[in-house]
DNA sequence: ATCCTACGATGGACAGAATCCAAGTCAAGA
DNA sequence: TCTTGACTTGGATTCTGTCCATCGTAGGAT
């Protein structure tokens, strides 16, 4: 999606290099990445560019909307640029592989009110676990 | 439920002073600490009690199946030991409360097996978020 | 085209969470 | 009571992420 820069432009963004960089690093559809991979793969493009930088440019994104911070394992975070889809995740329990997926119905909705206890609900995220084919 | 410990000596378990109190520790209903705060109230108990053997016996219950590994924030690890009532967790945005809840339904009945792309899948873990009461 | 300046990048120090490891201790069976 | 292998210890280490003072530069102003 490289209208994103377009988009980032519009909303005032300074462009520099390393967060173009970061932003074509995180471009496709079931890209799962931890900051250190978007780091790496940023680097062979841009050999100075810090981690700081990396992590300050994904901080942004997902302060803007633009991309999602999914953390299935409490391990590292990952990073999911398809933000504009809403999707649920299917996490293999042996290797770790991410897939998007979409189960049927809204999620939210099977939360009744008497289990709600006062909180303002405003999202569900589900993560199915299993063992993809290779595992399996 | 102290039943716990039983449980624990049937299957094999060597019962020293430290797994007792941590198994004591984890006791009750909505319980979501983390490893540093079961540790803090274990050394209560049993103030020369190691963190390595905090970790190492939250571990064990955990695969074990007796605790369930929640990480809802990205930070530490929080250990539920609700582990025979199968439930979801409801958490605030902004002070980081948990409650355990009950949706409708099964969520893993929600995923078609045409989006399950030849995972076995076993389990959905479901986080709603929201913003608490005191909080709103 | 050049200059200015505020915003962004840098990298090294720091912090929090968790794991590892070699050495010492002890539960529980013989 | 003895023995032994499982358990504990605490300090070092790894991994992930944040902070901060300093330097660099994008992009508007001239």
């Amino acid at each position: 999606m490289s209208d994103l820069l377009e988009r980032l432009r519009g909303r005032g963004w300074r462009m520099t290099s390393q967060r173009r960089v970061v932003a074509e690093v995180l471009n496709g559809d079931h890209v799962h990445l931890t900051a250190d991979e978007v780091h790496a793969r940023a680097a062979r493009r841009l050999p100075e560019i810090s981690r700081a930088t990396v992590y300050n440019t994904l901080g942004e994104l997902v302060s803007l909307g633009e991309v999602i911070e999914v953390s299935t394992d409490g391990r590292a975070k990952r990073y999911d640029p398809n933000a504009h889809h809403p999707h649920q995740h299917l996490v293999c329990s042996n290797c770790g592989t991410i897939r998007d997926v979409h189960p049927r119905g809204n999620p939210l909705a099977d939360l009744p009110a008497e289990e709600r206890f006062g909180f303002t609900v405003s999202e569900a995220e589900v993560t199915y676990r299993g063992l993809c084919p290779s595992c399996a």
